[in-house]
DNA sequence: TATTGTTATACTCTATAACTATA
DNA sequence: TATAGTTATAGAGTATAACAATA
C-alpha cells in the first residue's frame, strides 16, 4: 500500500512519459502511424487472430481496431483469411510485405532506444518492462470497472 | 546495454500502457480533460511560470500549451498576471478555484490507484516512479534530436 | 532580427451509436 | 436474441505554419 502523494506523482510520470511515446511515433513513416504499427506488432507477436481478440490485446474498442486493420489491409501488410468456424469473422495475419514493414519499424525503434538508453543495463531495462507489464495487469481492462461515483 | 529484442518489448509495453492512461483520463470531468489537467498539476507542483516554461515541462509544442491554457483560463482555474520583466509574456498561476478543481482530480486519481495497486508496496511504486523519471530523462526532449536517417 | 504567444489548419487516436450479417 | 464487425460522427491531443507584439 502506498501514500496518496505517491499516486499523484505516479500519475504525473505516466502523463509525462507521453513525450517518449511521441518521440517513438515520430520515427514511423507517414503511411504507418502508431495505431497500424501496433496491429502489425501484435500479429507478429501472437500470430493470426480475429479482430475481437486483437481489440482485446490493444485494449481499445473494436471500432478503432477495425479502422486500423482496414488501413494495414489496404496497404497489403496483412490479409484477412476466412475463419473456418465462424462466417462473421476472419483471421488476420501478416503478409511478407507486412513482416518487412514491421522489421523496418522495429529496427528504427531499437536504434532509438540504443541511442538513448546506452547507460541502462540489460537488467534495468528488463525490470522496467516487468513493472510496466505488472502495472497494466493491475489495472486490467479499466473500461470494465464500475466507478464508485 | 540491452538487446534489440528487449527494446522491441519495451516499445510494446510503452504502447500498451496507453490503456492505463486512458483509464485515468476517463476519471476526469468533461470540462477538464487531460491536457488542461496537466496544466493545473504542473502549476501546482512548480508554482507560477510563463507559457514557454510550461510547454517545456509538458514537452509539447507551445501552440498546444497555449490552447490548454486558454481552456483553463476561460474556466477561471488559472490567471495570467503581467510579467514584470517581459511584456510579451505573462505569468500563469493557479486560482483558488483551480486549486479546488485540482484537489478533486487528485483525489479521484489516488482512489483509482489505491483500488488497483493495493498489492503494490510503497517501495515498488516508488521504484516505478523512479524508473519512469529516468526513462524520460534518458530520452530528453526527443524533438530536438537529429535523426540518423 | 529573434523570441513569446496566438490562431488556423490538418491529422491521429479514441469512443459511442447505428447498422449488417451471422450464430 | 446475441455476437462479430463496419461505418459515421464527434471530441481530444498534437504539430506545422502564418501571424502579432515585444525584446
Amino acid at each position: 500500500m502506498a501514500a496518496p502523494s505517491q499516486y499523484t506523482e505516479l500519475a504525473r510520470q505516466l502523463s509525462a512519459i507521453g513525450s517518449v511515446r511521441r518521440g517513438l511515433a515520430r520515427l514511423l513513416p507517414v503511411e504507418c502511424p502508431s495505431g497500424p504499427a501496433a496491429v502489425l506488432s501484435l500479429l507478429n507477436r501472437h500470430g493470426e487472430m480475429r479482430l475481437s481478440r486483437l481489440a482485446e490485446l490493444l485494449a481499445v474498442d473494436m471500432s478503432v481496431t477495425s479502422r486500423h486493420v482496414a488501413h494495414v489491409v489496404e496497404r497489403g501488410w496483412i490479409e484477412r483469411a476466412p475463419d473456418p468456424g465462424d462466417k462473421r469473422s476472419r483471421l488476420l495475419r501478416l503478409t511478407p510485405a507486412g513482416v518487412a514493414m514491421l522489421d523496418g519499424l522495429t529496427g528504427r525503434t531499437a536504434d532509438m532506444f540504443a541511442r538513448h538508453l546506452h547507460d541502462w543495463s540489460d537488467a534495468e531495462v528488463e525490470e522496467l518492462i516487468t513493472m510496466l507489464a505488472r502495472l497494466r495487469d493491475s489495472f486490467g481492462d479499466c473500461r470494465m470497472l464500475p466507478d464508485e461515483a
